[in-house]
DNA sequence: GCCGTTTTCGGCCCGACTGTTTTCAGTCG
């Protein structure tokens, strides 16, 4: 069962941690967020770290997380925890995630006025009794109920695509004042993580050149309403999706390590820092320092910052303290994938289903706007009814018209596929002798998602035209959970010669980062695809080379790197290993 | 509770801001 038990787990220690931060104990409750971070963002199952005795050996497992793992596995729950539960009121912990209740507000709240539900807590705030806890005073009441109202607004996150959508129009603008002499978005944006709070914008200018770029930036038309205005920052909401954005402005010597330290990501920070300080040297946002003389010895440029602390500069998609400091120490970074790398798209529907372009038109947009050497369409089979996929008589017939289209373009640029739907028994909709007669074969599912559907993905990938698995963990951010899925997919994947796609589409962005890098690990193939249904979702293939990158893909192991020819012999080899005439 | 390119014990990122104080604790990113 893939990833869940890490998840439960992992909530569990998050919650401890919050526990003891209410507690007093800030240490611990550290440690046990740092394991509950590691947890989440572990490829494997842990029990497969239980079973090869490598549980302790992951960075942020210690002895005892560990034993609570192992007691958590065996018996479905972990005694210190429910002890602990005991002394902290359910309500409180989610409130901890509220801006302006940290644990010392909350503590103090609890103990003179004995209050332990959130329904009572807002009560107390407004009737005028938490003002008068000492330290507390009118200005923090109203920034807590100020901070109530928001956190219950800005729940739902923007997917990457948005994020990026909105910031383009808004650094395009501020591009035009000439008195702006960088700029770059920062924040978990420049990472490119899947979804994303606030919007972060950093520029450098001179001095006296402040106040007026502060003014255009706050006075845009696509600003709704202006939150803060000060010297060195601005904060706005903007009209589109009530999004923030904050302006930062920075000394230009402070560049470097200003944009290091608002790109983050925060683990990635406290690794660094702390590494920095076991050197003897001091970073923060304004610069590198030496500890005991107290003298700068960098900050203008992101690369003299790593590269004072001894290390490769590290691209922002990894930033993320899965490693990367380490492989930036002893200068093993991959050489990421980039978008430029792309040689096709494996992934896309016509009008023949769901999609809204007839081929013809496809054909031409991509001709236009991409530099591609192949697009493969692969509409819906026929078991995605709401779709109208196509049976056996269509997709010969597709295969015609494709043919046909190549003709006018004038060179073989569409090649012919199909998404084939994997059924319960993991069988596909459509007979080999169809899919013997394609370029590509794109198999995924759409039906059943709770369930442990590693045996479906497996069946799926021993048939030998399969080339790979589409959407592999069915995830829609925000509304459905991946379904559960074990690690022997990688392991038939790399066998059976299958790769495992990257959909690019916002909401899916599936594969995950994570389970990138474990595949790369695994020596497994990926597939980076757009998935689209219109003209413009080809754009999206982006996203799908960003996470890629989170991922740590190189060049090497994504197939669309590859020219047709090469792409060519994947299937045939795969073919050949099934003992398939080819 | 975790961890080691100074350490197996004694640390655990850094600085700004805010509101409450009268020198600082708590929170945030």
């Amino acid at each position: 069962m893939y990833q869940n038990i890490n998840k439960e787990i992992a909530k569990i220690f998050r919650d401890m941690s919050h526990i003891y931060e209410f507690l007093d104990d800030k240490f611990r409750a550290l440690a046990y967020q740092k394991a509950a971070q590691v947890l989440e963002d572990l490829p494997d199952d842990v029990r497969n770290y239980i079973e090869s005795g490598k549980l302790d050996e992951i960075r942020g497992i210690g002895t005892h997380t560990a034993e609570k793992i192992v007691e958590y596995v065996k018996t479905g729950k972990i005694q210190k925890y429910e002890e602990l539960k005991k002394l902290v009121p359910p309500d409180f912990l989610k409130l901890m995630e509220v801006p302006g209740f940290g644990p010392k507000t909350l503590k103090k709240i609890h103990q003179e006025l004995g209050i332990s539900t959130k329904e009572e807590l807002i009560k107390a705030l407004k009737d005028g009794r938490v003002a008068k806890i000492k330290g507390f005073g009118p200005k923090k009441v109203e920034n807590m109920l100020k901070g109530l109202e928001l956190f219950e607004k800005s729940q739902a996150r923007l997917t990457l695509w948005e994020a990026l959508e909105i910031s383009n129009i808004i650094v395009e603008k501020l591009k035009k004042l000439k008195e702006i002499k960088n700029i770059e978005v920062a924040g978990s944006l420049r990472r490119r993580k899947e979804t994303i709070g606030d919007i972060d914008i950093l520029i450098t200018c001179d001095d006296k050149d402040r106040e007026k770029i502060i003014n255009y930036f706050v006075n845009l038309e696509d600003v709704k309403e202006v939150l803060a205005k000060g010297d060195t920052k601005a904060s706005v909401i903007i009209k589109e999706k009530d999004r923030q954005v904050d302006l930062r402005v920075l000394k230009q010597e402070e560049w470097g390590s200003g944009l290091q330290y608002f790109t983050g990501s925060k683990e990635h920070n406290v690794h660094l820092r702390d590494y920095a300080k076991s050197i003897g040297l001091k970073i923060s946002e304004y610069g590198v320092f030496d500890s005991k003389t107290g003298e700068k010895i960098a900050g203008e440029t992101e690369e003299s910052v790593y590269k004072a602390v001894g290390m490769q500069w590290i691209p922002p998609e990894l930033r993320e303290d899965r490693g990367e400091i380490e492989a930036a120490i002893s200068g093993k970074l991959p050489i990421l994938v980039e978008l430029s790398d792309i040689k096709g798209d494996f992934h896309c529907h016509s009008n023949w289903t769901d999609g809204y372009n007839t081929i013809l038109e496809i054909a031409k947009y991509i001709k236009e706007n991409f530099k591609y050497e192949y697009l493969v369409i692969t509409d819906h089979s026929k078991a995605v009814r709401v779709a109208h996929g196509l049976t056996e008589e269509d997709v010969l017939k597709q295969i015609e018209e494709i043919d046909k289209v190549n003709k006018i373009l004038g060179y073989p640029l569409l090649k012919k596929g199909i998404e084939v739907d994997i059924m319960l028994d993991g069988s596909l909709d459509l007979p080999d002798e169809i899919l013997a007669k394609l370029d590509w074969v794109v198999a995924s599912i759409h039906t059943h998602f709770n369930r442990d559907n590693t045996d479906r993905i497996v069946k799926a990938m021993e048939n030998p035209y399969v080339n790979v698995i589409g959407h592999p963990t069915g995830r829609i951010l925000g509304s459905r959970e991946s379904y559960q899925l074990s690690d022997e997919i990688f392991k038939v994947a790399k066998e059976t010669g299958t790769a495992l796609e990257i959909n690019s589409q916002p909401l899916r962005m599936d594969l995950p980062d994570v389970m990138v890098k474990k595949a790369v690990e695994s020596g497994v193939k990926l597939v980076i695809s757009s998935d689209s249904h219109s003209l413009s979702n080809f754009h999206y293939i982006q996203l799908g080379v960003y996470i890629a990158r989170r991922g740590w893909a190189k060049k090497e192991d994504i197939i669309n790197t590859l020219s047709w020819q090469e792409v060519e012999k994947f299937v045939k080899n795969k073919r050949k290993k099934f003992g398939v005439k080819v």
